[in-house]
DNA sequence: TAATATTAATAGTCAAAGAAAGTCAAAGTC
DNA sequence: GACTTTGACTTTCTTTGACTATTAATATTA
């Protein structure tokens, strides 16, 4: 088996537990492996790829590291999909069972999760109640699609 | 973990309690954590710089110490001061030009402004046009809120 | 006692050494 | 021919230490 292979391996293994991001250091792994430190760029560069899901950032010097994270490719997909499949209204409850789900599957984060929530909120969205779940669905919608493809 | 990390760590923690300025001794930290006085400068001078915040006075001499100061355009401080400053109706102009502002500051990132941009626009807001700059107001209001203190 | 000089206590600077990671092309393998 | 392995060389960030600068405290002198 090529050692690649069981690098890549390696590394995804790490991602097991649902951790966010995974960090290595180049010549310890390496050194694990026993190949030579420039092996470990060439798997990330071919495996660790944007278009696979991961991204990845690192750290020279003392102290330094590899950082990948694993991102969800299916974000777009996902969100495009609520987007289109959601009716013209929509209650404060159901907007709140979707962004938990989106920050639960990790398609928002914690920042992005508080906005979603503040601008559909009930207490926020100040108009007649007849009004609220239509002006609360298009928020909501156009939101969302402004989270596709980042 | 570096030092450097350490240290950093240890002076923001310094800072908790809202304290408008700490100051420290550089030999006495330089021990503390077991490493050259430089050590402490190159600290300071990578990671509490002003563009992250920071303005540092010190004085040397007998009793000298090193005074590094949370500057007052801190994210929060930003904010707050805007939210406070602010009417209760906006118009989409003057919405936008406070998010243009929030992100040539780097207040908020790029997802942030589109969220906070499409969620007070104009088109998305499908309510009577005098009711809008109120409900404007108020979701933009609260959505900056829920930047503070991140 | 006031002015001045000396010494001690700090902090600052800068460059060299060290510790990672990145690049790229040559060589090897299937 | 495409993919993989290897290694020399480069770049970036951190750590260290010798040397310098400034201020406060103390001693000396007029």
């Amino acid at each position: 088996m090529r050692i690649s292979d069981v690098i890549e391996a390696f590394i995804k293994d790490l991602f097991k537990g649902d951790e966010e991001y995974v960090e290595i250091q180049r010549n310890e792994l390496a050194e694990k492996f026993n190949c030579v430190p420039s092996q470990i760029n060439y798997v990330i560069s071919t495996r660790f790829r944007p278009s696979q899901g991961y991204y990845v950032e690192s750290k020279r010097g003392g102290g330094g590291h590899i950082r990948i994270k694993k991102v969800n490719i299916t974000k777009s997909n996902y969100l495009m999909h609520i987007i289109t499949s959601m009716g013209d209204t929509i209650t404060s409850n159901e907007v709140d069972i979707f962004i938990s789900n989106f920050l639960s599957y990790n398609i928002i984060n914690k920042t992005e999760t508080k906005l979603l929530k503040v601008a559909t909120s009930d207490n926020v969205l100040t108009v007649p109640q007849e009004m609220k779940d239509k002006l609360r669905a298009n928020i909501f919608k156009n939101m969302i699609l402004n989270l596709v493809e980042d």
